[in-house]
DNA sequence: ACCTGAACACCGTTCAAGT
DNA sequence: ACCTGAACACCGTTCAAGT
């Protein structure tokens, strides 16, 4: 059998959602698609870059469309996607964080978090600000949540997590705070 | 030479410093040390462990005296304690932000956050998820700006980071919302 | 273009045994 | 209490060679 750039990476994605990301290995990869670990660097240059696409296809599976039309309730729109994809795949949130945290992947989130705060009158300053205020928001809260569910679905722990009320809260307070700088 | 654990997280600190985290294996600090791997399982019982140590090894060496009266001061005071602790570490940011992620470690900055925001007189539930927003928020522009510092005196990159100011200006967003609820 | 086979240079962790 | 020596069960990546 012969494999595309594709194959690998939604193999990738179903190893990690059944089995995690520390069994997510190149080994185990190249085991499951029945070919040898070497075979996996024809398709891509390195483990890192796999974790990337692996990201980024989390992230393309959770898209939906653009209903809110106020720039305050897209934000919390695009906010609450980001998230759900996130939680829709084991460690999926860890995976993005770290795709994120170097330099790759969630570039189409964080541009749609940027047009928002910049229909809503922005200067562009705090769109800056804004913008990656409301990213490391939603990753932070979305990998402590996901960490959470994990360890309370292993038996792990009894306590609820934050959940989807806790994760707007939070957003809340920050669009506060850009709400009052509008036309500043 | 007989070592106890203080010694063995010194140590580790010390290459985490001079080599960066990827340096950082049991195999590598037990050579340090001139002692076998199996050794450092009689200091720590794994290495996640001995990260958590080290991460709060990181802060406690960070710490400095709480000057500011006012609440919303004394939360930028403990943000910027927090970011400086981390930066002042080669890859502080990643242990201290992993650390968190599993649960471990932190424990101090958020009871002080959290001591500030009832000071202010917020509710119970804001005050528990204004706690986890500055968090996220600091341990978010830092682990980006720590890798962006890492990758310009790397040569891999011209673009300057965040730095102070905008660190503070994230911080105010959410401190706007929170003062939007004192009393609510 | 895609894959095999074999190797290189490592990992974290365990455990019986020593002092 | 702290450490050695040796092993177990793995890693990511490279590279010549095959089809």
């Amino acid at each position: 059998m012969r494999y595309h750039r594709d194959d690998v990476v939604a193999r990738a994605l179903a190893v990690l959602d059944d089995h995690g990301l520390e069994s997510l290995t190149m080994r185990r990869l190249a085991g499951e698609l029945g070919v040898q670990p070497s075979a996996l660097y024809h398709h891509v240059p390195n483990k890192q870059a796999l974790l990337a696409l692996v990201a980024d296809e989390i992230l393309a599976r959770g898209k939906r469309p653009r209903r809110a039309k106020r720039w305050d309730r897209r934000v919390v729109e695009v906010c609450a996607e980001l998230r759900d994809a996130m939680l829709a795949y084991r460690d999926g949130a860890e995976v993005v964080v770290t795709a994120h945290t170097f330099g790759l992947g969630a570039a189409e989130p964080a541009q749609q978090l940027r047009e928002a705060l910049r229909d809503g009158g922005l200067p562009d300053d705090v769109v800056d600000v804004g913008t990656r205020a409301l990213l490391h928001l939603v990753f932070g809260h979305t990998a402590e949540e996901q960490m959470a569910l994990q360890a309370a679905s292993a038996g792990a722990i009894e306590r609820a997590p934050g959940g989807p009320a806790d994760f707007e809260h939070g957003l809340e307070l920050v669009l506060d705070g850009l709400r009052a700088r509008v036309n500043a």
